[in-house]
DNA sequence: AGCTACACCTGATAGC
DNA sequence: TGCTATCAGGTGTAGC
């Protein structure tokens, strides 16, 4: 579900409780919550995904993940493509740990008042005391169960720019400061978002590299779009929706892609994403919300994902939809022809 | 190395 | 009503 729209949303929604704000309790409901948290004692060795943790192993973490998130105070919310992470920091310093979150297909984190009832679904709860706004309730809910939480090192960039993004307000679009004033991202990012590629909207993304690895690949276009090594942030919606953009169908192999063609689709891809983050979004039912349990309206602009049987917005022709990866991709067969 | 298939889950909906 | 099949915004890994 949540692509990078999504989850700057989150991020910056996230940002005012958690900023300097102390845990004063956890309470893991469901252990498998925790796919990638891995415990520093009594590690069972079982980790990723893929693998059904049992529930000895399920039960191990939780205890460690409570332990040790339990007293520590949290930084400013950040975030690279489809992870985010809060850093814990003490005595105002960062320190080498984060608390890692990815939303998976149908995350959510939820800010509540400290004794609201619980939503649906919620695996996680963290009770957090911010000096500013008191007491609140972090919940991390998910249908799923995809997503997860976890207590994950920081390491150094290897490029020594900042991990990710970290403002006091929702980006804007390709490179622009945060609303509210860029917070100072340190050269850190967690060791298990260390693998994925800068995303599209961080200033240092590298506009040649990527477009030099996209046409040295025989892979369609829609299949690099959302390799998360290449290019991180882009999910099933939004490559549907930056393709149609840019004429391009979507097995069009990479190294059939123009030189021209493939910057024109690198500023399709910044533009779908700018535009859905400045409507908060694309919700289709109550998987994606934000903090506050609200939906977001990007939904209503999509041209074509979603839209199979439909009229091409822009020339009127059937919106096809074939399978692709044991889910479907949506383009227009006329304005979007195979090369 | 690159690519595909599959595993990890729950729930909504359609069709019989 | 109740069963089964299909589908869903993601990612990591096994195996060819």
């Amino acid at each position: 579900m949540p692509e990078l729209p999504e989850v700057e949303v989150v991020r910056a929604g996230l940002a005012p409780a958690v900023d300097g704000a102390r845990v004063v309790g956890v309470e893991v409901l469901d252990g498998r919550a925790l796919k990638r948290h891995v415990p520093i004692v009594g590690d069972d060795g079982r980790g990723g995904h893929g693998v059904t943790l049992t529930s000895e192993a399920a039960a191990i973490r939780a205890a460690d993940f409570e332990r040790r998130l339990t007293g520590v105070v949290l930084g400013a919310p950040a975030r690279r493509g489809k992870f985010m992470w809060i850093p814990v920091v003490s005595a105002g310093e960062a320190t080498h740990l984060a608390l890692l979150a990815h939303l998976g297909m149908s995350g959510q984190m939820l800010l509540r008042a400290h004794e609201a009832a619980d939503d649906r679904h919620v695996r996680i709860r963290i009770w957090i005391d911010n000096p500013e706004h008191g007491e609140l309730r972090l919940d991390f809910a998910d249908q799923r169960l995809f997503g997860s939480l976890a207590l994950d090192e920081l390491v150094a960039t290897d490029d020594g720019a900042p991990g990710g993004f970290v403002g006091n307000g929702l980006l804007r679009g390709a490179g622009e400061a945060s609303a509210g004033g860029a917070g100072v991202a340190p050269a850190l990012i967690p060791a298990q978002a260390s693998h994925i590629a800068r995303d599209p909207l961080d200033p240092e993304f590298n506009d040649a590299r990527w477009a030099e690895r996209l046409r040295s690949r025989g892979t369609g276009v829609k299949a690099l779009l959302l390799d998360q090594s290449l290019v991180s942030g882009i999910g099933n919606i939004y490559a549907d929706e930056a393709l149609w953009r840019a004429r391009l169908h979507p097995e069009t192999p990479g190294r059939a892609v123009g030189p021209r063609k493939v910057r024109e689709l690198l500023g399709h891809v910044r533009e779908v994403l700018g535009q859905a983050l400045s409507e908060g979004g694309t919700s289709f039912d109550e998987q994606y919300v934000n903090v506050n349990g609200q939906a977001g309206y990007f939904a209503h602009s999509l041209n074509a994902y979603g839209r199979g049987g439909e009229a091409c917005p822009r020339c009127g022709a059937e919106i096809s939809r074939i399978p692709f990866g044991g889910r479907s991709s949506h383009f227009c067969p006329k304005c979007q022809r195979q090369r």
